[in-house]
DNA sequence: GCACTATATAACCATATAGTTATATAGTCA
DNA sequence: TGACTATATAACTATATGGTTATATAGTGC
């Protein structure tokens, strides 16, 4: 990466962006299992399907999808599985810190536990006089 | 990443997304050698110190930048070397396209060449009859 | 040709954000 | 303390883009 030149960034950058976005890595995700059509992502999406649509036009300006029309349906798969290789480098990252996270939340709760022991011993001695 | 929820498509968006800008690129680029300070990042950048400093501060949202205070600079580092790995898959991709690119663009060059002695000819045809 | 279905695109809105300038904050040294 | 340097942040602008609805385009079957 060290040679690249300001040109190259930016498609570098262009190309993590068509990945930066939920719905997109929702469809790429679709498409794990082999092809689909518009209308079968549209309703995994769950959006509408000239949204789909856009973003479609969009994967395959970056050929990370193939188009391939038949009859009045267009098919849309990956054209290169690496990428799926960037999402479990990526997913992997978010692992870590998802467990990360778990500690600190279990922490918290911990925390919670001895301040509620805490509290309840402070109410005996009150109690108690 | 078949069981990824949306939160977590979410959360894998906003990597890539912090990934896909020309200018955080260039300044992980510049961390590659070592450790940086912010106004060695603000020079090697060519932006505002501010531009970078708000750079930063997203880098280091997503733990991609370790962030230490030495007297009064601020030095930068890569928290997470994976992300070159990262940046070399996506590369590879670019390169590939570089080449296509090329062999387009030689394609047209070839194309014009031959356009252009076809038209010599036919510039020969009409002198002589 | 006509109706019907599937996909793409245009026009628009709302939001996010990269960039700027100006300012605040924090550390150093006298 | 005050002057100076380094970094971060606030306020703002301009632009990009994800989403929508409405419409255009293209294929199928009659």
């Amino acid at each position: 990466m060290s040679a690249l030149n300001d040109r190259s960034l930016e498609y570098v950058a262009k190309y993590f962006k068509a990945l930066a976005e939920p719905m997109r890595l929702k469809v790429l995700n679709a498409l794990r299992d082999g092809e689909k059509n518009v209308g079968q992502l549209t309703e995994i999406s769950g959006c509408t399907q000239a949204n789909v649509s856009k973003h479609l036009s969009l994967l395959s300006q970056y050929d990370l999808v193939k188009r391939e029309s038949r009859g009045n349906c267009v098919f849309y798969s990956i054209a290169d599985p690496s990428i799926y290789e960037l999402c479990e480098l990526v997913c992997g990252q978010i692992a870590k810190r998802m467990i990360a996270e778990d500690d600190i939340k279990q922490m918290f709760i911990e925390a919670e536990k001895l301040q509620t022991q805490h509290l309840q011993l402070i109410g005996k001695e009150l109690k108690a006089g």
